[in-house]
RNA sequence: GGUCCCUUAGCUCAACUGGAUAGAGCACCUGCCUUCUAAGCAGGGGGUUACAGGUUCGAUUCCUGUAGGGAUCACCA
């Protein structure tokens, strides 16, 4: 199966070829100017400059060599040697019925991936902070996994390192190491209680640890046995681990957010030593400043890079370290032929300094991709990081609450939950809530940083996600009522004015998925699919459907909505989004 | 100080290998609910793409410099 601009490319490619000119100067894209054609092609002015003709005189040899073909309805030159293309409504048409799969060939053979987009600390609430990775991590599983990918998401949480050691220091210097032991796993609200004493606790401790030196000597001690798994640190660890990914594993449910993989910086705390073990006798891990590092900087660098290390002077490992071992784990286990993370932009260096190391050491080949898809940082509209006017970050369960509070409101306001059951109330509130807050975040350029404003995150109109929800509803009830009717969608499809621009936006969407995994980037989906559901709308407004008194047409503009919301739909699940039936 | 990133409409953001008249949403203005959900539609105003050069048929995009902002630079994650 082939992409509508890659059919055109092929026939443009081919006419190029038969002018003694590189077929790929025949790439077509879909024209700036719908004003003047659906489509383009700037070959000619490339080709042109190599050849030092006149781009114009090639342009009109790539015309002759189109014309009479049957795909298009307009061939012309434009400017200084744009060619402009407009397809036949039966090329357009007959494209359309032949695509399977909304158009999209899945990969094959499939690939192997593991995507990291997870990282939270255990026994800490998570806030805002961690919503980027999930949300974006989570759509691009979805977006690879669609694509043919065999993807593997791992939420890898922070559960190894010194913050461990100076919680548990804290619970046995108190002597409430029982608050943890007595946690009952099944009891969810014995589960919240030990949530919240350790949110509390763990600031509390970090600060003292601050203060006073010997507080923090006990807290490295701690950390250094608990990494040795000595009891009792290890045993109240695993409670606390425990307890965590149950409360972090509602969370990520009420969002939406799927893990295949539920793996900490413990779960490779085995393959460091052996792994370290080869380093050394690779000569790549040295000795410095008491400290075991791996110096990552090249010959050839002009940048300097600090040494990643991988046993501090106190014999304790720091992240790089697991990281690397985890990248062993995964090559041992998955075999993957990409690793990509979508972490905090600020860690760039570090993941710089893991794949270096890991290259180094040969632990992946070279044909083994090693991505940071880093994001940036949320921020405040004071433009530095988001705090809540407390100072301290807006925890997730918040934001998801008060997103849903205001969807509530909105039922209300407009009297459309009247005869709604509260299961079904609760059901619609939640989906606008998680539509808004998603498609708000993955709208934005994943590198960027942008501005937390909690009114745009919350907010249900224009660019948003709710306004796609609105269009899946609104094609939904529509159907419905045609099925109520006893309509068969039996019949063609016929391109018309009206339906046109909706049709050709449609055949686009292999494009921007493909934009979207090149980049790990979401938010070319997001784009894609706001313009197609503006097109439906305006469609929408333009065409009455279930009161056209032409059958043929009646049919087949009911056909085109069936096609419609089966794509919108599809696009949303790709962003973690879900249409309710009415809202 | 070194390295890297950013600066586009009043605000928040897009713009695919360099393409034609730089696009959306919000806000503002004008219309449209006794016919399929107005969380909507149709239309309008709003720009020296931070600034100055350069490369070329053509630059928001590539190069150099300036100004402003941010991130990061071995024993935290």
């Amino acid at each position: 199966m082939t992409s509508l601009t890659q059919k055109l490319s092929a026939l443009v490619g081919a006419a190029f070829e038969g002018q003694g000119l590189a077929k790929e100067l025949g790439l077509v894209r879909v024209s700036d100017r719908p004003d003047l054609a659906q489509y383009q092609c700037n070959g000619a002015m490339a080709a042109a400059k190599q050849a030092k003709k006149n781009p114009r005189e090639v342009a009109q040899n790539i015309l002759d060599a189109l014309e009479g073909n049957a795909a298009f309805s307009k061939l012309e030159i434009a400017g200084p040697g744009f060619i402009n293309l407009n397809i036949t409504d039966d090329f357009l048409k007959s494209h359309i019925e032949g695509s399977q799969n909304f158009g999209v060939t899945a990969i094959s053979p499939s690939e192997k991936v593991v995507l990291d987009y997870g990282g939270p600390n255990i026994a800490k609430a998570m806030h805002v902070g961690h919503l980027r990775a999930a949300i974006i991590g989570d759509s691009v599983r979805r977006i690879m996994l669609f694509a043919g990918y065999d993807v593997l998401g791992d939420v890898h949480m922070g559960d190894w390192g010194t913050h461990m050691g100076m919680l548990i220091a804290d619970y046995l210097r108190l002597d409430e190491a029982h608050l943890v032991l007595e946690t009952d796993i099944n009891d969810a609200a014995s589960v919240h209680a030990l949530m919240e004493d350790m949110a509390a606790r763990y600031p509390k401790a970090s600060g003292e640890a601050k203060e006073n030196a010997s507080l923090k000597a006990e807290a490295l001690e701690a950390t250094v046995k608990l990494q040795n798994r000595e009891q009792p640190y290890y045993g109240i660890w695993e409670k606390i681990r425990d307890v965590s990914v149950a409360g972090m594993k509602e969370t990520y449910a009420r969002l939406g957010v799927h893990f295949d993989l539920w793996k900490g910086e413990a779960d490779v705390h085995d393959y460091i030593a052996p792994m370290v073990e080869e380093m050394k006798t690779k000569g790549i891990a040295e000795e410095s400043d008491g400290a075991l590092v791996v110096h990552v900087v090249d010959e050839d660098d002009n940048k300097k890079i600090p040494p990643m290390i991988l046993y501090k002077r106190d014999g304790a490992v720091m992240y790089g370290t697991t990281d690397c071992a985890t990248i062993v784990e995964r090559v041992k286990l998955y075999n993957p032929s990409k690793m990509v993370y979508v972490v905090d932009q600020r860690q760039a260096l570090h993941f710089e300094q893991v794949f270096r190391a890991v290259r180094k050491a040969d632990i992946v080949n070279d044909h083994t991709e090693l991505t940071h898809a880093g994001f940036g940082t949320m921020n405040g509209k004071d433009g530095k990081p988001f705090k809540t006017r407390e100072g301290g970050v807006m925890r997730l369960e918040d934001l998801i609450q008060m997103a849903t509070d205001k969807a509530y409101a909105r039922l209300d306001e407009a009297n459309l939950a009247a005869d709604m059951d509260a299961h079904e109330r609760s059901d619609v509130a939640h989906k606008v809530a998680i539509a808004a807050i998603k498609f708000a975040d993955l709208q934005n350029q994943r590198q960027a940083d942008y501005v937390f404003d909690l009114d745009r995150l919350t907010s249900f109109e224009g660019k948003t996600g709710p306004y796609l929800l609105y269009q899946a509803v609104r094609i939904k009830s529509l159907l419905n009522k045609a099925r109520d009717a006893g309509i068969t969608l039996e019949g063609e499809l016929i391109v018309e004015e009206g339906n046109r621009e909706l049709l050709l936006l449609m055949t686009q969407f292999p494009e921007a998925l493909q934009l979207s995994i090149n980049g790990y980037a979401p938010h070319h989906l997001c784009e894609y699919v706001f313009k197609m559901a503006q097109a439906f709308s305006s469609f929408y407004g333009n065409c009455h459907i279930l009161s056209e008194a032409d059958e043929a047409l009646k049919v087949s503009r009911l056909k085109l909505c069936e096609m419609t919301v089966a794509q919108l739909e599809k696009i949303l699940e790709l962003l973690g989004i879900y249409a309710p039936t009415r809202m």
